[in-house]
DNA sequence: CCCGATGTTGCAAATAATGCAACAGACTGT
DNA sequence: ACAGTCTGTTGCATTATTTGCAACATCGGG
């Protein structure tokens, strides 16, 4: 069933077959029995496969195991209520940044990227967060291995442009994306960690260019500095290395709050 | 993997072992190969399984891949800006109502479901909601095989009485739980039709009691009933039965597209 | 220290998956 | 209308895999 993990496209059985090298036969067989299963379903006018709702009830359980993503939601939800914006929590998938789920806000920028997929390493706020913050030496090689393919004309492609964007991230604690991976869209982002060294995930918020000047932009870095210092405590690192400490009392999470949101 | 479909606990060697009737030996290699692929995930103290990253990449895409949860999204947000409050989708599995996703809204209301996860169909609103325009039959063999279990001091537990209110349900296109499933929480839910006769959600919204007066209950239903027509003109149901027409001009969204089809 | 419980591994018997081939529909272009 | 190509499904003998029992190793508690 992982010939699913990618794309949203409807599968037939002959295209699996090629892909994958297997014969029809087999293929039909297998489908077939996941289909009747609830594992996947089946399209009758086009007679293809798509995921089903048995594989949705329980890869989202994943969520709710997992102690990163159930502690970030109440602090997602905080940031995106300060900002005014979506702001979402990714991790690194080996060395595919994974977009896990996010907060939607009212302000809505559709950054084209759903729930559960992989995007662009060195072409987006959370994957430069967390590249920046993984062991250099497997960036480098997947940086010689991959290379930095062009996505928009602000896509970062130059390894030496990346390099020096990395170790600025790491300097400043933050990643800024202009357009580089959607026209027209600005993205920050900041490490989280779950310990004093390992990062866990990178958590990021976005909005369209023209909505924010950039001189606002220490604005939502402290917002985020803020989550991001609150959620990587919850995981088990004390000493958060950016941002000021939280100052104000934090209000306990959970039950609702009333959107403080000052819009200058 | 069927066996992690319910609750969120890690679960054991031993425990599915005995839980399915199949010998430890069967678990453990089957889980162990279900980890090496990225399936479940194991920790590594307790030597639990728990859903893996695999899983959830893969069962996500059930909400790109389905027309309805894609048509669903935008409709969900405008009403959960609308009303304040967050708003949900859910579907029938079987005769079990579903909780796909909802749309959260900064007066945050945590009605104790997480996506993926059933609730009692005469317990909640969209339960109610969707019972109340399936089958009756099968709705009667449901009640006869299960019963109506108390949940709260509110929970309606007579077979007449359930009767009675999905037939109020019927005449007035809506329900609403004042308590039914958590004590203090209201929900308000309407259906989705996707042709003329046969329902395919609920879209419901929920809220603290003590912060909406009943007779502001109408407001709320209106804004329902507007998303629900919109939603079922999407599926293929163009005479959706409840409600005003849209009067008022369907302001667009951020910088979402505006994606209103004019409904005759 | 022992005891009950847990998770893993060897091995032969039993079972299920495999691939080839043939079949039946559906669509395309002439 | 027709042949031609693509699609998805099914029979069947060979093959490879899973299965269950048992023994073994490991852990935590009294």
């Amino acid at each position: 069933m992982g010939e699913f993990q990618r794309g949203t496209r409807k599968l037939s059985v002959s295209e699996i077959s090629r892909t994958l090298g297997i014969p029809k036969s087999q293929v039909s067989r297998t489908l077939a029995e996941f289909r009747n299963n609830g594992w996947l379903i089946q399209d009758p006018a086009s007679r293809t496969y798509s995921v089903g709702l048995r594989a949705y009830t329980v890869g989202v359980r994943y969520l709710s195991a997992s102690d990163l993503t159930r502690e970030a939601l109440p602090i997602l939800r905080l940031a995106a209520d300060k900002s005014g914006f979506t702001t979402t929590l990714s991790i690194m998938d080996g060395f595919r940044p994974l977009y896990l789920f996010g907060v939607e806000a009212p302000v809505y920028a559709d950054f084209g990227t759903r729930m559960g997929e992989h995007f662009p390493m060195h072409a987006s706020a959370p994957g430069k967060a967390l590249a920046g913050f993984c062991n250099p030496d497997l960036v480098e090689r997947w940086i010689t291995h991959n290379g930095l393919s062009r996505i928009t004309a602000n896509t970062i492609c130059e390894p030496a442009e990346f390099r020096q964007a990395l170790k600025q991230i790491r300097a400043r604690g933050y990643s800024i994306s202009r357009g580089e991976r959607t026209p027209g869209l600005t993205g920050i982002a900041v490490p989280v960690f779950e310990d004093d060294q390992t990062i866990a995930a990178a958590m990021g918020l976005a909005f369209p260019s023209s909505h924010v000047a950039p001189d606002r932009f220490d604005y939502y870095v402290a917002i985020l500095h803020d989550a991001g210092r609150k959620l990587s405590a919850r995981l088990g690192c004390w000493n958060y290395p950016f941002g000021a400490q939280a100052k104000e009392s934090d209000r306990p999470l959970g039950s609702y709050s009333p959107a403080d949101r000052d819009v200058a």
